[in-house]
RNA sequence: GUGAGUGUAGCUCAGCCGGUUAGAGCAUCUGACUGUGGCUCAGAGGGUCGGGGGUUCGAAUCCCCUCACUCACCCCA
């Protein structure tokens, strides 16, 4: 095969992209109960504005982006996720403005230069949703709870919903120093990983999976031990209001994020049936960013699903399968004629009408009708059209009508059997 | 970037201790049934056996290289 896909990149085909499609009306719905509004963002921005708020020393930032120059010797970059476009975007039309909170949703591609794996790619597609100008744990609550309906109507069961603070910039590098001062003299006991992730990122090791890790972290500080008063409110407050909205959740203290932007709220769903990859969707609290792009100091709070982590999960209970309101068979010239301004007439009424283009046998032609899905099939010959009335089969009962050759009573016949 | 596994028809796979023209099921198309689908039967089309090199009289099969895909690590939606 000469061309194909670009590693970690597919195409999406029918019938697959029904799916893509009901689950993205069901998000599409759900958002608009709650007040938010669609929002279309570049695919490209410029680099700086993925390193400023994702952070230098990401991993994203430092070996995931599609990173290029453009002809004019900018540095470009294909979006590795949606909240820095927004937060640009937020600010660049000074959308604080408008009265808080601002809430707006987005569906499309992210792109990120991993190595593939199972329900990883290198484009991938995300629904994501924000939410701004409110510091008040009500708006997490809300925004959270909103989360779990558009999972839930989309028909997914059994997610785990984690939560945790990851504290602010006053005392999460407390909790830093503590975490560290703990490992400092066990450290050769941990993996490999963890010992260069001890000056990186020590957070991390926390979620690290090697079992001597896990035992020899025993005992560590905890981030929602070490929460300033500010914090723990909000933290409390949270929880306070998810349990009124019935939001089921665990607190899983030791929840990592890998984007340098995120205060207080975290959260992450995952399913147990997917793999390694398991998170379904993510988000979390990012007070700082508004102000890091140069607007004035808003809070904001976002998530995001992704779409190739839920497919798999809702592929059999949602199998999509459509097929034409009515196959129309032709047996020589004239029917042809007939058959092209009738099939028109349907579809001037919203009808699916597929017609036969060849002069193959009717039985042929049946069989096409048939394999296709078409629901009611139609033989218009020489007789029919002489006469201006036709047989109409209904393909699931087998059923014969006689009906005059015109669109009106046709449409009737056929949305009576379907 | 690291490790492991897999590449044969559109799809799922068999064939692999080397041996005539590479198979099956499903799918597609046609016919049996000259104007009525599904079931059945018969037939047809569709393959550089991932690519390159080597061993050999002879390679889908054995050896080397390479590419692609998959899963896992790292990390993440």
């Amino acid at each position: 095969m000469k061309y194909k896909t670009l590693k970690g990149f597919q195409d999406i085909l029918p019938p697959d992209i029904l799916i893509w499609q009901n689950i993205e009306t069901i998000s599409r719905d759900v958002f608009r109960t709650y007040g938010y509004q669609e929002i279309r963002l570049p695919i490209l921005e410029s680099t700086d504005i993925f390193v400023r708020s994702i952070g230098e020393t990401s991993d994203i930032v430092e070996k995931e982006m599609y990173t290029f120059q453009d002809k004019g010797g900018r540095s470009v970059t294909l979006r590795p996720e949606g909240t820095a476009s927004f937060v640009r975007a937020y600010v660049e039309h000074h959308l604080y403005n408008h009265p808080a909170p601002q809430k707006y949703y987005y569906m499309g591609p992210m792109f990120r230069y991993e190595r593939p794996q199972a329900y990883r790619y290198r484009q991938f597609y995300q629904i994501g949703a924000e939410a701004m100008g409110v510091e008040d744990p009500k708006l997490d609550a809300e925004i959270i709870s909103m989360l779990t309906k558009i999972l839930s109507g989309i028909g997914l069961k059994e997610l785990n919903f984690e939560l945790t603070s990851i504290g602010c910039k006053n005392c999460r590098p407390d909790y830093r120093d503590a975490l560290k001062n703990f490992l400092r003299d066990k450290l050769n006991s941990f993996c490999s990983d963890c010992q260069r992730r001890y000056d990186l990122n020590p957070l991390r090791i926390l979620d690290c999976k090697v079992p001597d890790c896990i035992s020899s972290r025993q005992g560590a500080p905890q981030v929602i031990d070490y929460l300033c008063a500010d914090c723990k409110k909000h933290f409390d407050g949270l929880r306070h209001y998810l349990d009124i909205l019935k939001v089921p959740h665990s607190i899983t203290p030791n929840l990592v994020r890998g984007l340098d932007y995120y205060t207080k709220t975290a959260f992450e769903v995952t399913s147990e049936s997917l793999g390694s990859q398991k998170a379904v969707a993510a988000g979390g609290r990012y007070d700082g960013l508004v102000d890091e792009f140069g607007g004035p100091p808003t809070p904001g709070i976002g998530f995001a699903i992704g779409m190739e982590r839920i497919i798999p999960l809702i592929k059999d209970s949602m199998k999509p399968s459509e097929g034409p309101d009515l196959f129309i068979c032709c047996m020589g010239q004239y029917a042809y004629e007939e058959a092209l301004a009738l099939a028109e007439q349907l579809r001037a009424r919203r009808l699916w009408v597929e017609i036969n283009y060849d002069d193959s046998s009717l039985k042929s032609q049946m069989r096409k009708g048939n394999r296709i899905g078409a629901k009611h099939v139609i033989v218009i010959g020489e007789d029919e059209v002489r006469n201006e009335v036709a047989v109409i089969k209904d393909m699931i009962t087998g059923t014969e009508t006689q009906s005059r050759l015109e669109a009106q009573e046709l449409v009737k016949i056929i949305k009576a059997g379907s």
